[in-house]
DNA sequence: GTCTTGACTGAACGAGCGTTCAAAATATGC
DNA sequence: GCATATTTTGAACGCTCGTTCAGTCAAGAC
């Protein structure tokens, strides 16, 4: 099974290759888009498939299992918040520019989208009981801790840094969670000047010990 | 097995009542450890009523159905958090004190314990789509908000006492959130004095800024 | 055209869900 | 110790779940 088709080269075929990618996408997005609208144990088989428009039996051709599906739509949901942060990172002059990237990446307006924060909660109540997401959230886990020490370093030692960063990946993702159960409409912008002024306000206390110092 | 019955006083009835509610607790505490191990989806009424010891058709009697059960199981877990916020800003004098008793009672030790903050992590994944759960958990969005925002109007003005507290309420959910996704045992400690800092910090910045407006 | 091959369907299947309720067990009143 | 009231059981019910797979369909190959 699996199939992966030919991105066939030389002689004929190639027939899909691009089919198969668009099959797969079209079912991760109907996944997606019955546990936002249904909730994680509401999201059946029979209700994603009618949301793509094809039958129950083709989630078994391309995923194996319901459970290959559920996988794949948090590895893509991943991928997206992924190429976010390396976009932002990518255009990031300096530590704290670097730092703000986090931050714009990890509260942009993708991640506030109703539809993708909800299935993101909803995966995070997984994790504690499936091993297979408890894998992929580690990795987003560390990857923004990480970032945000590397850079948070330019400006304090070691074990300030760590603590920084800590806490300012904690203000993220809070912010994040209350804006997802919050009844009134999110605010992604926001949310990100909380976080910046934040930032901002711990390198300022960070400079003024420095110069205080000397002093008294 | 089970029963324990009549504590009884002076004439008839009264018969349960203690007895009552100790079964409607055993179902509700046999709900969180079901949820906790299973996860949500997988909670099912026999799984829960083979942890209380008892048949499944004693959840109709007590709750009415499994969606009772389930909301009573949310309102007791709110509810031992709301006595705890009492209890703690009891203690308090003053308003930083206040703000501290907020801080100590949500990211108090019962709150860490994996089997609690499992199953508000649940509840809260199924909050987008099930409006018994959202109820209970605008409360306690609210109630944390106005505590905070309430004390710290003692040291800045409104538009700013809204601003400190909504960003004080979002990281003491992030830690709490980032504690009971991790893998390493969580520290409830440490979140306490990480949020303490942050208080701290933003406290002697309005200070500062009170001492420097004169000035330059 | 016919053949071949891969994509896709949809009904059948066994398992397990939550609810229901007649019957059994237990406790109380007299 | 019998009659009554309350609590608890557990099997039956209808339903829906995820999986499976024989079969249909359409698109190149020849």
């Amino acid at each position: 099974m699996a199939t992966l088709a030919q991105i066939g080269g030389g002689d004929g075929r190639a027939r899909r290759a691009v089919t198969e990618d668009a099959r797969r996408r079209q079912l991760m997005d109907a996944t997606i888009d019955a546990i936002a609208e249904l909730g994680f144990p509401s999201a059946t088989l029979s209700a994603i498939a009618a949301r793509a428009g094809v039958s129950t039996g083709l989630v078994a051709f391309y995923f194996g299992d319901k459970d290959g599906l559920l996988e794949a739509t948090l590895r893509h949901l991943a991928g997206q918040l992924r190429q976010s942060v390396v976009f932002h990172l990518s255009a990031a002059a300096g530590p704290r520019a670097r730092i703000q990237a986090v931050i714009d990446a990890n509260l942009g307006a993708g991640q506030f989208d109703r539809r993708i924060a909800t299935v993101w909660l909803a995966f995070w109540a997984q994790v504690t009981v499936r091993p297979r997401f408890r894998r992929v959230q580690r990795v987003y886990e560390r990857r923004m801790l990480s970032n945000l020490i590397h850079d948070f370093r330019a400006f304090v030692g070691a074990p300030e840094a760590a603590r920084l960063a800590e806490a300012t990946a904690a203000l993220i993702d809070g912010l994040w969670l209350r804006s997802t159960l919050a009844s009134d409409a999110p605010d992604s912008a926001a949310a990100r000047r909380t976080v910046s002024a934040f930032v901002d306000a711990q390198l300022a206390l960070i400079d003024l010990a420095l110069l205080r110092k000397p002093l008294p």
